[in-house]
DNA sequence: CCTACCGATCGGTAGG
DNA sequence: CCTACCGATCGGTAGG
């Protein structure tokens, strides 16, 4: 039945697009995705898709905000009821890990891809990235400073430093398993997350 | 004067053609590169870029040795003579981050792009980008084994696990200035470069 | 949410 | 290394 349909309808289709751009931008990236093939794969055509989104920047930028969803989902918030400060953080850790080796989307960690893919691009796309990603690495500082302050770290290591680097190690499990031949990488990356936070 | 030219000329086209194409690549990525967008920017017409190559997948292969021949200059050469072991390990981080602080290309490192652009696709652009990051990994993890054997660095630490947690945080440095807003992120990278090697 | 279409650009080729 | 072209695909729109 082709036509209009119900609210939950159009709904329900949105959702499945977007989980089909996400699984397809997580492979070929946000720019390599194209309404052409993603209509195709989801058997409808090319105005079908776009039509939910207007155009295919609000395409982006709507894929990027579901899988920002998946990832709080996963790694926040399983962790967000503990103990602000080392605990909270190696609870992250963890679920971090768990996450990027049993990933959600094919290609890996979607926030790893998009973020060297649009790290030198401008646009509303790049800003919407860097603003994930600033405010996933503000929460993860605020525990690292927690951590210092309550003695659990050097007093002189730097939150952002370290925030940083484990973002770093959790970026790279994707392309370490693919390129480095590392079938482990998710684990190899959780002792050196363990050793920056000095807690081995 | 348009028609063939002298080999020596042809050559310099060619070298021209790589330069602007590693540079646009940086950006836009390996496959976000366009042989139009290339031969206006050069001046030239489609057919002179790609007569040049063949096709635009040897035109990415031969941009992937390019810009390996750069790395290896910048970061490899200028360490080679050390002791192998701890001393050459530093001296590579050091050159790195230089590297990485003022890189070669607009859009930062070559390969920590082309790796997490690549990671998850198939085919020989993925096979070049793989093994030249496996060389370089082989040769990170040699000199961290010879580390371990001296004494330099814990018995127990995995050198694998150590030479790719480096890769991890060398690859970071583009991403973090840009889409983490940190400016030292190279002198950041190096602290925790110290840290992974115990070398404080 | 479909069909039918638009101009622009893609990689690549023929022929010089 | 150029002009002139090819079929395919791109994002997007009109109209229903």
């Amino acid at each position: 039945m082709a036509g209009r349909r119900s609210v939950a309808a159009a709904r329900d289709t949105r959702v499945a697009i977007l989980r089909a751009a996400a699984d397809m931008a997580s492979i070929d990236g946000l720019d390599g995705l194209t309404v052409g093939r993603l209509a195709s794969e989801l058997g409808m055509s090319k105005a079908g898709v776009i039509g939910h989104f207007g155009s295919k920047t609000e395409l982006q930028l709507a894929t990027i905000e579901y899988a920002a969803d998946v990832f709080r989902a996963e790694v926040w918030t399983p962790a967000e009821h503990l103990e602000p400060g080392l605990p909270r953080l190696l609870a992250i850790c963890d679920a971090w890990m768990a996450y990027a080796g049993k990933p959600a989307f094919p290609g890996g960690c979607f926030f790893a891809a998009a973020s060297f893919e649009y790290d030198s691009k401008t646009g509303p796309v790049h800003d919407a990235i860097a603003e994930r990603v600033q405010r996933w690495h503000e929460r993860l500082s605020a525990d690292v400073a927690t951590a210092i302050e309550a003695g659990e770290l050097p007093t002189d290591a730097s939150a952002d430093r370290i925030a940083h680097s484990l973002w770093a190690l959790a970026a790279s499990v994707t392309p370490n398993r693919h390129l480095h031949r590392d079938t482990d990488a998710a684990d190899h990356v959780k002792t050196s997350m363990r050793i920056l936070l000095g807690a081995r």
